[in-house]
DNA sequence: AAAAGGGCTATTGTCGACAATAGCCCTTTT
DNA sequence: AAAAGGGCTATTGTCGACAATAGCCCTTTT
C-alpha cells in the first residue's frame, strides 16, 4: 500500500512555541523595543500557564531580547550605541575564531556549505530584494560559523544573531548595494577555500568592524 | 551617634541563591560530574519549591554545568576533549578582544586594576600555593575582561570561566610552575601597559591555545 | 528462548492560587 | 507649598498539586 508519507506532527514543549512566537514577534517590531510585557497577559493571550511563560521570557532574557526589573515587569530590550557597537565587535571576534577553524579544518562537506550559501547571496543580491539579501547575509555568516564544528560558537553566535535581527528590523538598516555586499564576503570565502585559516579570520574580523562602524554611525539611536 | 555600620543583609532572591549553592557544589566537585539531580530532592533539601529550584537548573543549563533530557532527568555534564577544547579556543577569541580593546582605550584607573590583579599573581606565585595561583590566575585574566568595558564580552567570559572552573577542579589539572605562569603573564600585561593593542590581543589568543592544549594532552578524559 | 506489548514508576511539564514587593497616589504633617 | 508617610495596585516571586511523558520491568505471545 504505497502512499505519501504523512507530514511529521510538530510536538514541541509548550514554553518553546511561546518562546518562538514571542522572539518573533520582537524581532520583527509587532511588539516594539521599550515596550512593557506582562506574564499575565501573554499567558491569557497564549492560553498558556504563566510558569510556562515565565519559562519562556527568562529565555528571551538570555538572549538578550528582554529585560526583567525583580517585582515590576519584563521589558522588550532598547539597543543603545554602545550596544550595537559590542554586539559588532563580538561577533567580529567570534567570526574571526569560525572563520579561522574552518579554513584549517573543515571537512569537503562544509566547505561546500559555505560555497553554497555564498552563491544564495549572490543570486539574491542579482534580484535586489532587500529583505533577501539581508537573509542570504545572514545565511553565509550562518554558513561559516556552522562548518566550525565548534558548538559552542554556535550557539553564541545565534544568541549575538537574535539581537543584530532586532537592532536591523527596528532601524530598517539594511544598506543593501548589492555590489558591495558581494565584494565584501568573496574574499573571506576565497580565504577559506584555499585554507588560509589566518587571512579568513583577519578578514571575517574586519567585515565586522566595517559594517557594525557603518550602522552605528549610519542610523541615531535613542 | 557615631558607630561601626551595621553589615548589609544579604537580601538575595531564592533562585540565585539555590543557583550559587549549586554552582558552587557542582565547581567544588561535591556534585560530581555525571551525578543526576533531581528537581524534588532539591528543593525538600533546601526548603524551597520545585519552581524555585527549577528556575536555578535552568540557569545552570544556559552556563552550561547540567543538561536537561525532557521527562527524564538534570545531569551535571561531563566535559569531553571536545568540549575542553571549544572552551579555550572560545576563551581565546574572548580575551584577544578583551585584550586588545583594553590595550586601545581603558581608562588608567582600569589599567591600574590589571596591574595590581598581576602584582596578586605574582604574590601567589611565590606562596607556591596551587589553589592561589590558579584563584589569581582566572584574577588577571577576569581584569583584563573587566577593563574592556564591554558587557556582553564580560558576560561571555563569566560562562565560559564556570565551564573552565569545573574541568580544572574536577580533573586537578593545577599545573603549578610558578615561573612560567609568569613568563606567560607578563608579556600580555606589558602589551596592554604599552597600549599594543594587536600585540596583546595575539598573545592573549596564544596563551589559551597553549594552556588548553596542554590540559587536553595532559589529562585523559572519558 | 526471544520478541512483543502493556503497565508502572520516577521524573519533568504545566497549572492556578497566594505571598512579597515596587512604586504610584493620596493624605497628612510641617 | 513642600515634605513625609502610608496605603493601594499592579506585577513578579513562590508554592503545592495534578498532567504528561520516558523508559524500565514484568507478562504474554510466538
Amino acid at each position: 500500500m504505497d502512499r505519501a508519507k504523512l507530514p511529521k506532527i510538530e510536538k514541541m514543549p509548550a514554553d518553546v512555541r511561546a518562546l518562538g512566537v514571542l522572539r518573533g514577534r520582537i524581532i520583527d517590531g509587532s511588539i516594539p523595543a521599550g515596550s512593557r510585557l506582562t506574564e499575565v497577559q501573554i499567558s491569557d493571550e497564549m492560553g498558556l500557564s504563566r510558569a510556562t511563560v515565565r519559562t519562556a521570557l527568562h529565555q528571551l532574557a538570555q538572549e538578550g531580547l528582554v529585560s526583567l526589573v525583580p517585582y515590576t515587569g519584563w521589558t522588550v530590550v532598547k539597543l543603545s550605541r554602545q550596544d550595537i557597537w559590542e554586539l559588532y565587535t563580538l561577533r567580529g571576534a567570534v567570526e574571526r575564531l569560525a572563520a579561522s577553524l574552518t579554513a584549517a579544518s573543515a571537512e569537503p562537506a562544509q566547505m561546500a556549505e559555505v560555497q553554497q550559501a555564498f552563491d544564495a547571496l549572490e543570486i539574491a543580491c542579482e534580484r535586489k530584494n532587500p529583505n533577501e539579501i539581508a537573509e542570504a547575509d545572514f545565511g553565509f555568516h550562518k554558513a561559516v560559523v556552522d562548518a566550525s564544528g565548534h558548538s559552542r560558537l554556535r550557539a553564541q553566535y545565534g544568541l549575538i544573531e537574535h539581537q543584530i535581527r532586532v537592532y536591523i528590523r527596528s532601524s530598517d538598516a539594511l544598506i543593501a548595494d548589492s555590489k558591495e555586499i558581494l565584494d565584501q564576503h568573496r574574499p573571506i570565502l576565497e580565504a577559506i577555500l584555499s585554507r588560509n585559516s589566518t587571512l579568513a579570520g583577519e578578514l571575517s574580523e574586519d567585515h565586522n568592524l566595517r559594517e557594525g562602524q557603518k550602522l552605528t554611525v549610519s542610523v541615531p539611536l535613542a
